[in-house]
Parts: C-alpha cells; sequence; structure tokens
DNA sequence: CTTTCCTTTTTACAATGTAAGGGAAGCATA
DNA sequence: TATGCTTCCCTTACATTGTAAAAAGGAAAG
C-alpha cells in the first residue's frame, strides 16, 4: 500500500481544477493576463497543454474559474468583519468590505478585467453581493433603494479602481511636450488649471474616501 | 476616359486611415469584437490584410482609433447641446451629456470594453472631460471638488452601461433551477427577495436617472 | 491475463497578428 | 526618354494561440 499523500502536500501528478486554478492565478499575478496562456500554465504545472482540458472545459471555463476564486477571496478576507448591527453603522461596513476587496484586488491586478468580462455571475459574487444586501437591509433601506445603491456602487463595490486613463496623454516623452502644452493650452485650457491643482493630491486614498463620503451623502 | 469617381463616393482603392477605422467601427458593431480581425476588416474593405499595416502601425493602434472614433461621435452628438449657462443648470448640463454619450454606447455595444482597454488617453477624450470641467466650473465649485466628482462618476460620465452580471446565473435553463433555487433560498435568502422586489422595475433609465439624482444629492 | 475506466500525452489544425520583402504605379530629375 | 524615388499594396511566411481527436499509460476490477 502505498502511503497517503498529506492533503496538504501540493503533489506533482495529481493534477486537479484547484491547482489548475490556483496556478492560474499566480501566473497571472507574475505576468499579467497575456502570460495565463494555456501552454504556459501547463508548462507551470509540469504537464502537458492538453492535459488541463480533462479539467477545465477551455479557457473561458478557466477564467470563471479564476474569477471565482478571487471572490472567494475577498470573501475569506472579509470574514471576519462584524456584521451590520445597528441601522446607524452600515457605511462603515460597507466602507471596509470595500477597502477589503480592493486589497484582494490590488494583489490581482488583472482581476478587474477578468470579473468584467464574465457574463454569469458565480457563486462567490452572489455571497458577496448578499452581503452588501445584509448591510442595507441592516440600514432600514427598501430593496428598491438597495437596488438603486448597488447600481450606484457598480464594480466600486468590487474594490476596483478604474483609472480610466494614464496621466499622460500619448506615448511622447518629452520632446513634442512643448507645443503639445501649446496646444493642449489652446484647446483645452481648463484642463491644464485642473492638472495643475490636482497635482499635489495624494494617489488613491483619498479618492476611495470621497467615494465612501458620496454614498454616505446620497441617503 | 474614364469617369472621375465622385468624391464623396467610398471609393475602392484609396485606402486611407479614415476608411479603415470606419470599416472597423461597423464590423465590430455588426459581429462584436471577436468579428474585428485584422484579416477580416480587410475583406470587408476588400483589400489584403497587410495592407492596412500601411496606415495602421498594429492592431492596438486600430483599436486606439476605434476608440477615439467613438469619443468624437460623443462629441458630434452633444455639440448641440448649449454650455452650462448658470451655476445652477450645471446638473442637467450632465446629464443631457450623459444620455447622450449613452446613446452613443448604444450604438456600439463593444465601446466600453475597447476604451477601458485604452491606457493612454486620446484627444477626444480629452475634449470631451474638458467638457465636463467647464459644467463644474460653472457649477462654480473647486478643481478639486471636479477631481473628486469626476472620480466618483468614473466611467458613467461616458454612458456606460456596465450591467456587471447578468440576470441568469450560470447558464442553466429551467430544468435544474428549482434545486438551484432551494440552493439559493438556504444560502443567500435576500437576494430571493431582492431578486422579487426589483423584478417589476423597468430596465435601464431609471438607474440611470438615478445615477443622475446621486450626483445631484452629493452637492 | 484481460477488460474497463480514469488521466495524460501525442499529433494536428485553424485562426490570429505581423515581420520581410517584392512589386506596380506615379512623379521627379537627369 | 531613361532613371530612380516615393507611395501604396500584395505575397509569402512564421510564431503563437486555443483546442479537436485519438492514442497511450496505468490502476482497478473481473
Amino acid at each position: 500500500m502505498t502511503a497517503e499523500t498529506p492533503p496538504e502536500t501540493i503533489a506533482r501528478s495529481p493534477l486537479s481544477r484547484e491547482r489548475i486554478l490556483a496556478a492560474a492565478v499566480t501566473l497571472a499575478d507574475e505576468g499579467g493576463l497575456d502570460a495565463l496562456t494555456m501552454r504556459g500554465l501547463a508548462d507551470a504545472l509540469e504537464v502537458e497543454a492538453m492535459s488541463l482540458y480533462y479539467h477545465v472545459a477551455n479557457k473561458e471555463a478557466l477564467l470563471d474559474g479564476i474569477a471565482e476564486v478571487v471572490v472567494e477571496e475577498i470573501l475569506e478576507e472579509i470574514a471576519d468583519l462584524p456584521g451590520a448591527s445597528g441601522p446607524e453603522d452600515w457605511k462603515q461596513s460597507m466602507k471596509s468590505r470595500i477597502l477589503r476587496a480592493r486589497q484582494v484586488m490590488l494583489r490581482h491586478k488583472w482581476a478587474p478585467w477578468v470579473l468584467e468580462s464574465r457574463t454569469t455571475m458565480n457563486g462567490a459574487v452572489l455571497r458577496y453581493f448578499h452581503g452588501f444586501l445584509e448591510i442595507f437591509r441592516a440600514g432600514e433601506m427598501s430593496y428598491d433603494l438597495a437596488h438603486h445603491a448597488m447600481h450606484a456602487l457598480g464594480s466600486r463595490a468590487l474594490g476596483f479602481s478604474q483609472e480610466l486613463f494614464d496621466p499622460t496623454p500619448g506615448s511622447d516623452d518629452e520632446a513634442v511636450s512643448d507645443e503639445l502644452f501649446a496646444q493642449m493650452a489652446a484647446e483645452v485650457p481648463l484642463f491644464i488649471e485642473f492638472m495643475q491643482e490636482i497635482a499635489h493630491d495624494d494617489p488613491e486614498d483619498q479618492t476611495l474616501g470621497w467615494c465612501d463620503d458620496q454614498s454616505e451623502f446620497e441617503f
């Protein structure tokens, strides 16, 4: 009788959906989504590419899988948060949840792309949003209001950064920037002032703080 | 002597960046982003694939291009809107702008994906946001506040729908849905109630109306 | 030993983006 | 007229992707 491999040892041979998904996540963490290719993933697992297909229907299913993994990670992260106790601290509850989610997203920078590209909602997302529903109920608001609030939050609820645009317009370095600056000053003068005013802001957290204030004000 | 082709006729031979971008947009409109392949685009233009590369550096540049086309379309769409006149109607100005943008987005359902995937900001986006800045200034708010407002709006400013999840969880039709429903009732009971409450809502516009109310409330 | 089932590999193909170089037509210069 | 240069398009070719089809290995059951 062969000795049982201890369950927590990540053995080589026995491939499994979980092992594949875990490897996919780390692969994407390291090399970005572009690095997440079936062959590359197989290599990382020291296996041939087609072996993956026994455990995962196709690449789309793989992406579904890692999307769920990420949300489950968020769920773990917020597991120890207290549930909304009084009708008053629902804002704080939401804020802390979103901040935790954001932490996870920062660990997996590719995650927003994958999550956005999923069309079906997996169980983890369901449970995650269910948590928000509980909070909203604790805040004593109607389902209808909760619905609107969800929409208002949008993907921010999952901690998305959503930078939308790089500070640098175009790939130009410093060379052309003189005439470009002149043109911008002519075409979009407010933007110049805007940028200069904004320049001193801290990068991220202030913004998220605001976003929370926002939802605070609306109700 | 062959008759001159009238200039407004979309002549066959002379390829051009504009013609390519236009064809790319309609191709994506019809078949989705997946249909937008270099070879397919070339076919649509009755040209060989590699010919495109004379006018467009590569596919990424092509996507940059159609992204800009879309935003320019938005700009045209809002061109006739009155600028913010008084400090009071800035909300209305924003709302109408966003609604127009949304119209354009509905014409090009692929656009959100492309816009989100662009890392650099093109001139059209710049001008579009500049319009918002003007509005904010007309509303007599500081650049700092405007900055926060932009973040709060996020991609909604461009009219994104951002449905985030399909109503249907999974690809299951009606078959498994009984036990699935039971499981959901156990795991995420609030969701069930939530869905039933929500079911009577109209699909889209109400939501956007709310989103506008939201920004209304915050200031 | 044979048969069966589970898992992995072998081989192969089609679709994609794109590098490299080849031409054809028009125009300029000698 | 002849030569060469520029502009624009095409031919060929290749690497990389996802994945279909089927065979091979091995463990378990008969």
